[in-house]
DNA sequence: GTCCAGGTCGTCG
DNA sequence: CGACGACATGGA
């Protein structure tokens, strides 16, 4: 099928048809009305006038592997950083693309290979891992597992594959835990039934919900349990994607963060 | 100066 | 198991 296939025709840029790679990233496919359970607003009143303001929400379908290295950079720092590690990485190891625009001439940079990552040197991939050589020689060893084969990221792409099987496939990897583990299901698999539990997300928990769980220190067991926590609020199959919306509405509603 | 930020892992009681 | 420190930097 030609990526450049347009879509259902209601769906148009500047009156243009959107072809369907573009439907696809956007996660257009999902009815974002649909995403919370029925008895939300009547349990939660006051929080629904807050949070259906983040309805429009887009989960974007990214890159796998992009996502999992991504996220790998994502651990006990701000947001700022995070993206600081992601621009280094790309243009350290990425491939160089030059676009023009209005007749200059823009750098840009693609997002690196496992093989390219796999054959860094951990010191200095380290320069762009927030100067953090564990982390740096997890993401040498992730992509050396992908690009040698031991790992094979496209067989995570089979839905059938329970929730919990695949957190626990992902951990497998030395500087993913279940966090990023399940944010790499989300994010970079698709998988909206995903929920991963950050320090935000636990906080909202904690106060949104009450779960008495949130104010435990968090450990692979109370995750596990906050996680089961989830599904019993929302729609075990969406629990990922309003638990998204909850994310951006508890730090920007709440936490007042202007960054996202 | 202190605390927290889209965590994970090894160690110790 | 559960708590705690290391890892690292920067913004509030």
């Amino acid at each position: 099928m030609n990526e450049f296939e347009v879509c259902s025709p209601h769906y148009e840029i500047d009156g243009l048809p959107l072809p369907i790679f573009l439907y696809n990233y956007f996660s257009l496919d999902i009815d974002t009305n649909n995403v919370f359970p029925e008895h939300f607003l009547r349990l939660y009143p006051e929080l629904w006038g807050l949070v259906t303001k983040y309805f429009p929400l887009r989960i974007l379908r990214q890159d796998l592997f992009e996502t999992m290295i991504t996220f790998m950079c994502a651990q006990g720092i701000g947001m700022h950083l995070i993206r600081k590690q992601v621009s280094m990485i790309a243009e350290t190891y990425g491939e160089r693309i030059t676009v023009t625009f209005k007749g200059k001439d823009i750098v840009l940079h693609g997002f690196p290979t496992p093989e390219r990552l796999a054959a860094a040197d951990p010191f200095t991939l380290s320069r762009c891992t927030n100067n953090n050589r564990i982390r740096a020689s997890n993401i040498i060893a992730a992509s050396r597992s992908i690009a040698e084969g031991s790992i094979d990221l496209d067989s995570l792409r089979n839905r059938e594959i329970p929730l919990d099987e695949l957190r626990n496939t992902l951990a497998q990897n030395s500087g993913i835990g279940y966090k990023i583990a399940d944010c790499i299901a989300l994010f970079g698999l698709g998988r909206f039934d995903a929920f991963p539990i950050d320090t935000h997300v636990k906080q909202y928990l904690g106060t949104w919900f009450n779960s008495t769980t949130a104010l435990r220190s968090l450990n692979p067991a109370t995750y596990l349990i906050m996680d089961a926590e989830a599904r019993t609020l929302l729609k075990p199959e969406f629990a990922g994607y309003a638990g998204h919306m909850l994310f951006h509405c508890w730090r920007k509603e709440i936490k007042k963060l202007r960054s996202f």
